[in-house]
DNA sequence: CTAGGGTTAG
């Protein structure tokens, strides 16, 4: 029993208030949105309940609710029997559900004489309210009544719950209601297809447009467009080309919502070309033909012809809505224009979106992408109402900064500043989900700082998100890029889920760690599993053979992937074979291969061959290659330091003083040597020759007693290079003993736990002497040692190496 | 029928 008062009609405004004493929350809500939907045409209506837990555990004792019919609710449409207004209600019958356990007194009878049309009327703003709250239990009261007034004769109302019982998510409902409708028309037909694919059994969408032919009804545009969402759902290009031809022999392709499905269907099949033919065969394109044209560029690495579309489509005078303006400012990201980004960011003023969330989330993280750190954080700073997407966004983009940024310095500080973000954002209540911890381990990973990742992967496992694949491919590539092989493989074994991506950043895991054999196992290993390799894959398969130097593997695996995988090789692809040569000490081979490739070789492949040469004495080829690196313009420091480096090895000292009037025109500074180490969740920073940092005189003394020690088992410091941007009259060499990551390793050394490997990042490349001291420090400690410099991992480990000697070294 | 934020590269 249900025991309240109704005592006058309410208006917009009004309050009602009542007990009950037995109800649950829901029952009363329906009680009263019938009651609402009577009493007058001011149908929706929102119910302040106490929270169902309170309603628990308390279930005797009298709850008050508020009714509350929202003041600036529109109208309703006039259905056929409001109660003519000043006319009291009376609730007279009860009925008990026979299939419901529960309660329900009958609303004001039906009226008997009622045609069909009235009481359909009657029914949809209760079912508009079940379909806007999603709500099951809603939905089965008010069909219980349906059925029960013999309603479900209506295809109409019918259609109606099974459209909500598939919002619900309740499938087989959705189902039985269908079955149960003795007429079926197109719409009933199309809303269960509707049902199944937004339910992701797009196979079932089919099988219910094949049975609707059987049945002798027509597809509508609408049923077409559905089938054909079916398709890009299972990505069954087949299947859609199918359909494509039942439309042609229909002549529907013109059709909008047709044409806008195929243009979907043929993008998310990465065929890029047909989706824009799909597009332009649409007779009355609307914004949404539009959207889906210029996400479809998007989608299929298109980002230039996007933009080209979206101006295109702006100059017709058709007005972007947010998904376009999304989608747009995403394609300005992909190709980092920041010129298209601030005129996208204008229009988005001028269209009104300005205070759009998902745009201004847009917004942000293109900022950061090109680097303007200031306007991202103003929009930032501004939003009252940010999301967790928008923490994403600012977390990604700061990754995406580290990425960019040249420098490990600049690196760094975008680094921190996303674990700041990230620590703010736990802070602030929020709960990080798989996108906040895959973008926090990426940024782990390139600040090599493990204790960090350590914690996020306790979290991880915490909130159930480490069997994300996507989590868990970052947590394996922050492992790897740790230095930890080892706990990276345990977490590779664990995945239940091995994607290509996955596969190929344990392959080139094991790479970076001179890992060979293991990395080109695990390559057989993926293939063996029916997993496709792509073009990073290679990369890290070349890059496992270069550091073996397993010429013929490599030249094997080179060809396996243009012959049998139809991959182009690219620039990275030929780094690598360069670097196997190299790394051989042969240098005419390194020389002849750059000579057959099809591309301009880039900066870091004569620069690679350069080192060579220096170091196995080619000082004629180096030098060769030292005109090509500078018809390249070579903008940052380090290119300069190789290019001295070799023309005075080779004493070519009219070419020394030629480079040094480069770098003054070229305003190219001093190197900024600087290396830094986290311990705990601090950072600590070293520049060379530094004396402000703490610990300084205890770091100073182990320092020297480690130079004595290793000087006793043979090691002899070398002096190198001195890039200086003044003259000469600055020279005024710093020792050499104090160089950062000296420094910051010995610092480390007296800081980390005896059996905890030391791990520091280095802003410039390091020198040879500190690359043999570090060499004889992991011998002397029993250490682990691992420095990430600008262009490689050296993890050093009793003696050995893993680079094997053959980087690049100032 | 469209959808903002995530993973692998020498």
């Amino acid at each position: 029993m249900l025991p309240f008062m109704v005592g006058a009609i309410l208006k917009r405004g009004d309050e009602l208030n009542f007990c009950c004493s037995c109800l649950s929350g829901e029952a009363l809500a329906l009680s009263f949105i019938f009651i609402a939907s009577r009493s007058h045409s001011l149908c929706p209506c929102s119910l302040v309940l106490p929270s169902v837990s309170s309603m628990a555990s308390f279930p005797l004792a009298a709850v008050t609710a508020t009714l509350k019919l929202h003041p600036q609710f529109p109208k309703c449409p006039p259905t056929s029997y409001p109660p003519a207004k000043g006319q009291s209600i009376s609730l007279q019958k009860s009925h008990r559900f026979t299939h419901l356990d529960l309660d329900f007194r009958e609303p004001l009878l039906l009226s008997k004489e009622g045609t069909e049309e009235v009481e359909q009327s009657f029914y949809v703003p209760l079912l508009q309210q079940c379909l806007e709250k999603c709500c099951y239990s809603d939905t089965q009261v008010v069909h219980g009544h349906v059925v029960k007034t013999g309603t479900h004769e209506d295809v109409f109302v019918m259609s109606f719950l099974v459209n909500i019982y598939a919002k619900c998510g309740n499938m087989d409902d959705a189902k039985r209601a269908f079955d149960n409708m003795p007429r079926k028309n197109v719409v009933a037909w199309t809303t269960l297809m509707v049902g199944y694919v937004q339910n992701s059994q797009p196979k079932y969408a089919i099988h219910v447009f094949q049975e609707m032919l059987h049945s002798g009804s027509y597809p509508s545009v609408y049923s077409l467009a559905i089938a054909l969402n079916a398709c890009t759902y299972l990505q069954c290009l087949k299947l859609g080309d199918q359909f494509h031809a039942y439309i042609i022999k229909y002549n529907v392709d013109f059709d909008t919502s047709v044409g806008n499905a195929l243009c979907s269907l043929y993008s998310k099949c990465g065929r890029l070309e047909l989706a824009l033919r799909a597009f332009r065969r649409i007779k009355e394109k609307n914004v949404i033909s539009w959207t889906s044209a210029i996400s479809a560029c998007g989608d299929n690495a298109g980002a230039v012809k996007g933009l080209g579309l979206f101006v295109e489509m702006v100059s017709e005078d058709t007005k972007p809505n947010e998904f376009t303006l999304t989608s747009v400012l995403s394609q300005c990201c992909e190709i980092v224009s920041l010129d298209f980004g601030t005129q996208v960011h204008v229009m988005c003023i001028k269209f009104g979106y300005k205070s759009n969330l998902r745009v201004r989330n847009s917004l942000l993280y293109l900022y950061l992408k090109c680097g303007c750190v200031g306007e991202a954080q103003m929009l930032f700073d501004g939003m009252d109402d940010a999301s967790l997407v928008t923490w994403n966004a600012m977390i990604a983009g700061h990754a995406q900064m580290m990425e960019l940024t040249k420098d490990n310095l600049s690196a760094c500080h975008s680094g921190s500043e996303a674990l700041n973000l990230f620590s703010m954002l736990s802070r602030s209540g929020m709960k990080p989900d798989l996108f906040t911890f895959s973008s926090v381990l990426s940024v782990c990973s390139r600040m090599v700082a493990l204790e960090q990742g350590e914690q996020v992967h306790a979290q991880t496992i915490k909130t159930g998100f480490f069997s994300d694949v996507v989590v868990g491919t970052s947590l394996i590539n922050m492992y790897n890029k740790c230095g930890s092989t080892e706990r990276a493989s345990k977490a590779f074994l664990e995945m239940s889920t091995r994607t290509m991506i996955l596969w190929t950043s344990m392959i080139t895991g094991f790479a970076l760690h001179g890992m060979s054999q293991q990395a080109l196992h695990l390559f057989e290993d993926m293939r063996l599993a029916g997993v496709r390799p792509n073009q990073i894959t290679f990369v890290g398969v070349l890059a496992a053979c270069s550091h073996a130097g397993m010429v013929n593997e490599a030249l094997n695996y080179f060809e396996i992937m243009q012959k049998k995988y139809k991959i182009k090789p690219v620039m990275d692809h030929y780094s690598c074979m360069v670097d196997m040569y190299v790394r051989l000490g042969q240098l005419e081979e390194a020389f002849n291969f750059i000579k057959k490739m099809n591309l301009e070789p880039s900066e870091f492949i004569w620069s690679n061959l350069i080192a060579g040469c220096i170091i196995h004495g080619y000082l004629e080829l180096g030098c060769n290659a030292a005109e090509k690196l500078l018809s390249l313009e070579p903008k940052d420091t380090e290119t300069y330091a190789l290019l001295l480096n070799i023309y005075l090895s080779a004493g070519r000292l009219e070419d020394v003083s030629r480079v040094r009037e480069m770098m003054k025109e070229e305003k190219v500074g001093k190197l900024k040597d600087w290396s830094w180490i986290s311990i705990k969740d601090k950072v600590y920073s070293f520049e060379t020759n530094d004396k402000a940092y703490p610990q300084n005189s205890l770091v100073c003394e182990s320092l020297e007693d480690l130079l004595a020690k290793a000087e006793k088992l043979g090691y002899r410091m070398v002096e190198s290079m001195e890039i200086s941007d003044e003259e000469e009259e600055e020279k005024t060499p710093s020792p050499i003993i104090y160089h950062s990551e000296k420094l910051a390793i010995t610092f480390g050394l007296e800081n980390l736990p005896c059996s905890s490997p030391i791990r520091v990042v280095k802003s410039t490349l390091m020198c040879r002497d500190c690359h043999d001291f570090i060499k004889y420090v992991s011998t002397l400690t029993g250490r682990e040692i691992i420095v990430k410099d600008s262009k490689r991992l050296h993890k050093f480990v009793e003696g050995q190496c893993s680079c094997g000697d053959f980087g690049s070294f100032l």
